[in-house]
Parts: structure tokens; sequence; C-alpha cells
RNA sequence: GGGAGCGUAGCUCAGCUGGUUAGAGCACCUGCCUUACAAGCAGGGGGUCACUGGUUCGAGUCCAGUCGUUCCCACCA
């Protein structure tokens, strides 16, 4: 038989068994028409990404469920990939290009530039995946998809054509986000708000032909040079009389017409406010609905044009001269502090600047209704369920999707303007010529695609479409999708209404939410503040498997978790544990075949009794996506039932003489170590394979190895509670005795007095083991003289120990009268409840029938406390 | 302004559709080197489940409100 090392190495085996399963080519899912389709499609990580905590807790949950329905003899498939990302990528790229040789983008070209990209993404861009693999991701490596690839660049051409064709994609000048810093167009979900401390500035915008002026407060005087009115509300009576008026704009000295409009509050500010079409998104509304003049006063670094003396001057300079000019003019009425929410890149956090300027868009609504009905309907369900309300939330509101950026890296846009008519031609063949007019004067668009484009492609993209793909045939819709909350706009709603214009299904069935991993203070794990663990690190230290057991267990779906090193060390306990149950079980192994015995003692029962029960439970959990739950139970299992109980009892067994006996129990703890490595598989893939291997066992992989399920026939209900009244019995003498300081070395006599003596009789040998007994003597009737023992009462058994020495009978008869007492106490409201007619009529049977044995059972015990009390005499 | 979460032991968190005496890990206390494991074993202390009211035979769990806290969305010039 083999042995076991004395250490676990989870260093080597962790990279022995990984090569081991890639041989062995389990990862890969099979079409087979016999077999259930279940898929997974990995949320790619970024190219230029290291992998985080994140991206660890998202890989584990993912693998967990693909090897659980893997076990359970489904076709299981898990498509990886990787994202090109691209302002991220573009930014790293662009970052060592500066710092090695001193060059710009613009300096290489496209091209160039672009080449280079591809050079950086060639050497880094697998570096996620062999992180992965450290964490024993069982995805299907021979199937993976890079969001820039060939097969993917298809799939993004195809969708922009037909959303085209379809009216569902136009080009239109509207005013965007616009990052100066990063000069792309960012779309809505790219900006984030922070509270900044700013200033309110009063202006006086004098009236026409008027000694009147009105009072205008902005916090962005600069963008007065963009100003093309001003507005009132239509009901404010202070303004009324202006209506239809112009007023003369300062330092600039245009005419702006004052209009009446719904959008200005009343009672917030001063009542009128400046228009600036061009700079802002509310003002350009309102500057339609007027024909307000459309006047660009900033370009793509966010420096000053049109504007008269202060052209070129970026935006913070701008508003100092401006204010300093106002002010030296007499315009300056005062200034206010103020703070307020401020748009800035979710990249490189510098404020947004809103600009009109000719985009590419989604148009939303249209996709929205479909996105909206599939979830309605419930063919697709988000885990957990207060996700879905977020998630109908945005789509309702959601504006149009700006999808151009200003970027090189990406999926360039596939449409050419004619220079000759200006007619743009949308194609999925490189257009040599204008479709309208035939000429070949035409050039390309050069913005690329929003990374999230190609993205949103992802669960059909994977899988080969457009090409009709027997893949795509076979696995789609996709199972689920596991994702963090913070990317449920981002991508998550993306993939479904795609899914439903491109593939007419849902992508997924269910849309199973995690939380963020945070560090032990609860911030967010960031670059910025240094607090990142890498799980890297955590892997090298503790074991991949005690890593992934820590990010799953302990919390629930779709909650933030914080992360302790403490619980790795926790769970590489836990690793150490089922490694050295292992060791026990194999040292003590003569057998070679993993069956049953034909005779099963009462403990074994129970313990096979338990293992089903543990079986049922598990499978229950994981069909809910109660992961945590299901990795709890299997602890609990495996530390106290299996361990501290079933392999002590073991011990008198296998370290007896009776031949029979002893090969019976191996077979039992074989039986049960087998099925606790493969219940735990999904979690801990590593160590169980390694175990597994070195036990004996069936087939070529634990990783493909059948997944316990409950069955009938190991269903022991009664043997389960028989055996349980003998713990309880042996938990109450070790009580008893840690209560009167008794060392375990010091052995006694144990007396045992009980209506059940059979399963007492039978666990004469481990009852004495356990209890620390020299000898037990089980019977009806209770000891001659039990004035000098210690007694230990249970609702079973009233046992007794001969410790003279240890026996004060004043204070032995005060205890149990206390003990009377307590139990009496219980036993009236035990009593009461029951002489309840409403719980009695109202709550359910088993409800009423538990109480009942509860009661009884506080009647047995107090009989029980009153004999021997009345013994001691 | 709209929405969501959280508040349970010293700390971090479970507690799923209401139903035993509210659990775990870590920390703490006591006793044990018992031939798988001291990264362990046995025993123990510690909680008015944020607060108030309600529904119910029964509430940590459901409802309403209050307080505290975190986050998301929208945004007022």
């Amino acid at each position: 038989m083999k042995e076991l090392p004395k250490i676990y190495d989870h260093k080597a085996a962790e990279k022995k068994v990984y090569d081991m399963w890639m041989q062995g080519g389990y990862f890969r899912g099979e079409i087979d028409p016999d077999k259930k389709p279940f898929s997974i499609v990995m949320p790619p990580p970024n190219v230029t990404g290291q992998l985080h905590m994140g991206h660890a807790l998202d890989c584990t949950l993912q693998d967990i469920l693909i090897r659980y329905k893997r076990m359970q003899g489904y076709a299981a498939e898990w498509f990886p990939g990787t994202d090109h990302a691209g302002i991220a990528t573009q930014i790293k790229v662009e970052e060592e290009l500066r710092v090695n040789e001193g060059l710009s983008r613009y300096d290489l070209g496209r091209e160039k530039f672009l080449d280079r990209v591809w050079d950086w993404k060639e050497k880094y861009g697998n570096r996620i995946v062999e992180q992965q693999k450290v964490l024993g991701a069982s995805c299907d490596w021979t199937r993976p998809s890079f969001t820039m690839d060939g097969p993917r660049a298809k799939s993004v051409r195809e969708t922009f054509c037909d959303l085209y064709e379809k009216g569902l994609i136009y080009k239109g000048r509207r005013i965007i986000n616009w990052c100066p810093n990063c000069r792309t167009a960012l779309s809505d979900a790219e900006v984030e708000y922070k509270d900044v401390p700013g200033h309110f500035w009063y202006i006086k915008y004098p009236i026409k032909d008027s000694e009147e002026y009105l009072t205008i407060a902005t916090t962005r005087p600069e963008t007065m040079l963009g100003d093309s009115g001003v507005a009132v509300h239509p009901d404010d009576e202070r303004y009324q009389h202006l209506v239809g008026k112009t007023c003369i704009l300062p330092l600039v000295g245009r005419e702006l017409p004052i209009v009446a409009d719904e959008y200005v509050e009343l009672g917030f500010g001063t009542g009128a406010v400046k228009m600036t079409p061009c700079h802002d998104p509310n003002d350009y509304e309102v500057g339609l609905r007027h024909d307000l003049e459309q006047i660009i006063i900033m370009d793509e670094d966010a420096r000053i044009i049109n504007g008269g003396k202060y052209d070129g001057m970026d935006r913070d300079e701008a508003r100092e001269a401006i204010v300093r000019d106002l002010e030296e003019q007499g315009y300056l009425i005062k200034v206010e502090d103020y703070s307020h929410n401020v748009g800035c890149c979710y990249r490189c956090g510098t404020i947004v600047e809103p600009l009109a300027s000719p985009q590419w868009f989604v148009k939303m609504k249209p996709l929205a209704e479909a996105a909206i009905k599939v979830v309605d309907e419930g063919k697709i369900r988000f885990v957990p369920e207060r996700f879905t309300k977020i998630y109908m939330n945005w789509m309702e509101n959601c504006r149009d999707w700006c999808i151009s950026r200003q970027l090189w890296w990406g999926h360039q846009i596939p449409a050419w303007y004619c220079d000759d008519c200006g007619h743009i031609t949308v194609s999925r063949e490189d257009a040599t010529e204008c479709e309208h007019c035939h000429s070949k004067n035409i050039h390309r668009e050069e913005d690329v695609l929003d990374t999230w484009f190609s993205s949103a492609l992802w669960p059909f993209s994977t899988m080969g479409w457009p090409d009709e793909t027997p893949e795509l045939k076979y696995w789609y819709p996709t199972s689920v999708m596991v994702t963090g909350y913070d990317i449920i706009f981002f991508w998550v709603a993306r993939m479904i209404f795609s899914g439903m214009e491109q593939m007419k299904e849902e992508p997924f069935k269910t849309v199973f939410i995690h939380g963020l991993v945070r560090d032990s203070q609860g911030r967010k794990m960031s670059k910025s503040l240094g607090n990142g663990i890498d799980p890297l690190d955590m892997a090298d230290q503790y074991g991949a498997d005690a890593l992934r057991y820590n990010l799953i267990t302990g919390n629930s779906p779709g909650n933030d978790m914080r992360f302790y090193t403490e619980k790795c060390e926790a769970m590489r306990n836990f690793c150490n544990k089922i490694w050295n149950a292992s060791r026990f079980v194999m040292m003590n192994l003569t057998i070679d075949k993993n069956e049953l015995p034909e005779k099963l003692e009462l403990e074994d029962r129970w313990i096979l009794s338990k293992f089903n029960t543990l079986a049922r439970e598990v499978c229950e959990n994981m069909d809910h996506f109660e992961l945590g739950v299901a990795a709890g139970k299997i602890y609990d299992f495996i530390w106290d039932t299996y361990c501290d109980w079933y392999i002590e009892l073991s011990k008198t067994r296998l370290y007896g003489d009776d031949e029979e006996a002893k090969e019976n129990v191996q077979k039992v703890l074989l039986y049960v170590l087998d099925g606790i490595l493969r219940i735990v598989h999904p979690f801990m893939p590593f160590i169980t394979e390694e175990i597994w291997q070195a036990l004996p066992h069936d087939g070529e992989s634990l990783m493909i190895a059948r997944y316990p399920e409950y069955s009938d026939a190991l269903s022991f209900p009664q043997e389960e509670a028989d055996f349980e009244m003998v713990m309880e019995a042996i938990k109450a003498v070790r009580a008893r005795r840690s209560d009167m300081n008794v060392p375990p070395s010091k052995k006694a006599h144990l007396y045992i007095v009980t209506d059940s003596p059979a399963a007492f009789e039978a666990g004469e040998s481990y009852i004495c083991k356990l209890a620390y007994a020299e000898s037990i003597a089980v019977s009806d009737k209770e000891p001659e003289d039990a004035s000098g023992m210690v007694s230990v009462v249970t609702d079973h058994a009233r046992m007794f120990m001969p410790m003279a020495e240890l026996v004060d009978l004043e204070k032995e008869r005060e205890r149990l009268k206390k003990e009377i007492e307590k139990a009496e106490k219980q036993l009236q409201s035990q009593i009461g409840k029951l002489a309840n007619e409403n719980f009695v009529s109202r709550a359910p049977e088993h409800v009423v029938n538990m109480e009942r044995e509860k009661k009884d059972k506080l009647e047995a015990l107090i009989e029980n406390l009153n004999k021997s009390l009345n013994g001691l005499g």
C-alpha cells in the first residue's frame, strides 16, 4: 500500500496534479448528445492584468461549479479567454514606449504602434492564464478566445454592420463625456462622480438697453465664453418681463436671448441659468428646444478656442483669468463656497469635459425592451435575486450608448467616408469604394469601438458566432454567468441585449453575482493604497486549496467579504486535517478495493447515514448557488463527524485482534474517505486528487469521478439516533470529568444504567476509550452503593464512576438538585407550550411532535436525575 | 432625489422558505505531547440578534417606523 508523506507539500503536488489533468485532457468538454450540456463562459480578464483577489474569487466560483457539474456527468465546458482592454492596454504600452524610448504613439504612427501592442500582448497576455492555472482553473484551454482575435473580430464586424443596417447604430453629434487626458470619449458608465469643493460665482449679465441686469450663478465661469442664451423658469415671476429680451454677455459682448424653460429649477441659485449648449448636456437639450447657437470653446485638450484673448489657456487658467477680468470690470457680485459632484474619468481620474462631438452610438430603447422582457419572464435569473432590480432600474433608464473611442488599440469601426459625396459606407468587407457614388476617394473611420462592445458578444463569440459551430448549437445559451456586481451595467446588461438581438435567445440562464474582496479593514484593495493581497502569494504560502476554501466559506452570495490571512491559515489547517486523516486511513489499510462490508456495526451505519445526508445537503445547496453553506457543511462533517468521532471510534477495531472486524472498519473508513474526497474535490481540487491517487480507486482521475449523491439505501435514521444516544453519554462523562479536573490518564470503572443497553454494550470498547473508562458495566439496575460514586445523567442513561476521593456527598446532592431544578423549569415551559390549544391546533404536526419528544426527553432526564439523587441516600 | 445592502460573541462572518437551548473561524480560559494531525485533542466562558411597535401559537428571520453605516444610480446651473 502506498504511503503519504508526513507533510503535505502543496507546491509540488499542485504542479504535478495540474500537469496530470492537462495531459489527461479532462478539461475539454466533448459534445455528447447523450449528456446534458453545462457551460460557463469566463469573464475575460484584461491582457494587461495581474491576477488579483477579485479574479481569484471569480475564478474559484466558476471552477467549483464546473467541476461539480462535470463530476455529476454533465458535458461541462468552461470557455476561457482574455480581453484586449482598450484604454488600459494602450496606456500601458504608451508608458513603456515613453520610458524606454522617449517616444509617443504619434512618433510611431498608428500601424507601428499597434504592432508594438500586439508584441506586448504576445509577451504578457498569457501571464494571467498561467496564474489561473495556479488556482486550479479547469477551463478548456483548447478553446481559448481573445476579444481581438480573428473569429472575435468577425463577430464584432457582423454585429456592428447588423445593428447599423437596422438603424440601431448611428453617428451623431451629441454631448459626450470627454477625457482630455486619455483624449477619448467615454460612455456614461465610464464616468465616476466625486464630490469636489468648489465655488459658486455670481455674475452680472446686463439686460440690453436697460439698467437692469440678471444675476447668474455658475460653478464653471470659464464656460461663459460659449454661452448662447440665458434660461429662466416660465413661472418665475421675477423674470417674466425679461423673457424674449436679450442680455449682454460680459467680457465677450455677445447678445444672449432670454428664454423660458422648465429645466430651470425654481428656488435654486438665482433662478437664471446661463446656457452653454456645447459644454453641458442639459444646456444642449435646452439649446435645441430654443434654437440657441452652438459655440464650441474648448478643444480636445480642454484648451480654450474661439475665446478671443483666452485662446490657448487650459480650463483652469481660463477660469482664473475670467474671474479676474469679471472682478476688475465690476461684473462679479460675490463668490460662495460650494461643493458639488464632478464627473471624472474612471481610468485616470481626470475631470471629464462635456463636449459636443461627433460620435457613434447604439440606440438603446429597442434593445433594452427585449433585455427587460427576458428577465421579466424569468428566462434569466439573478442570484441573489435583489440584483434584478438594480439591473432593471438601469435598463429602464439608460441612454444611448456611445461606442466610439478615440484610441488606436481596439476594433476599428468598419465605416468609410466618401471624400466626394460624403456618404458613409459600413461594410463587413473592407470597402474599396463608396457604395453610393462609387468613388475610390474614401477614408476609413479612425475611431475604435468601446472595449465592452466586443465583451457584449462574448457568450456567443467565444463559441465561434456568426459561424454556425457545433459548440454554439450545443452549449448556447450558457448555463451560468459568474461575475461581480460592479460590472452589471458595463457588461451583464450589454451581454443580455446583445444576446437577444443577435441570437434571439438569452445568453445565460443564471447570473451568479458575487461581491468584492476587501482588505481586513473593509477597504477596496487597490494599487494606490498598496493594500492589495496577491492571491499567488497566498497560494504559495498556504496552498491554492486553502485560498479557494477561504474565498468561498463564511460569506453569502453577492456580499462583500474581508480577506484575512488568519482565515487562510485556518483553511490550510483544514487541508492538513484532510491530509492526516487520509494518512491515518492509509497506514492502516490492508485492503485494496473500495467496497462496503457485509456486516455493518451501529457506528458504521451512523457515519454512512451521516454522509448520505451530507451528500443531499451539499447538492441542494450547490444547486441553489449556496456554495458557502455547502462548503461549511463539508467542513463540519470532515472535521467533527469523520475525524473527531469516526476515526477515533475505528481505532478499537483497527487495533484489535478480530481480523474480520479490522477489515470491515477499514472498508467503511475507506468508503467514507473516498466519498469525502469526491465531495470536497470541486472546492479543493489539488489535495483531494493527490490523496485519491494514492488510495485504491477506480478511474484515471478524481475530477472525472462521480459526485456523491443521496441514496435511500444508505439512510439509517434509527441507527443515527441510537448511536447519538451513546455519543451524548460519552460527551457527558467527558464534561463531568473535565469539571472535576480529572486527567484522561486517570481511568475509572463506568457503570451505565439504561433502558437501551444494546447500543452501549456493542460500543463497550470505544466507550472505554472515548470516555476514559477502565471498563464498563451496562445494566438496567444501578450499582448497589452509588453513594461514593460520581454520577453523570443524560436522558437515556445514568452513569456512575467510583471516584470516592472526588465525591463530596453534600455537593453532589446540591449539583443534582440544581440540575433537576433547571430541567424542571424547562419542562414547565414545555408543558405550557403543549397545553396551549392554539399551538397544538395551529402549528404543523411535525413541530408539535418535536415539542412532545422534547418534553418526553426532559421527563426522562428528570426521572434519571431523581433516581441518582435518591441513590445517594 | 431614486435604489440596494449591512447592524448577530472581543474580531470577521453564517443563520436559505418563521419552528429544539442562536452557530463557525480566530481570539480567550482549563486540562491533555492519547502510536493521523500541538497546524492537534477534550472541556469551557462569552450574545436583552441596533432600537420601537406590529403580524403570529411561535420572530434573529416577516411588516412598519427610528437610529447608525456602506454602496450604486441620477444630478441642481
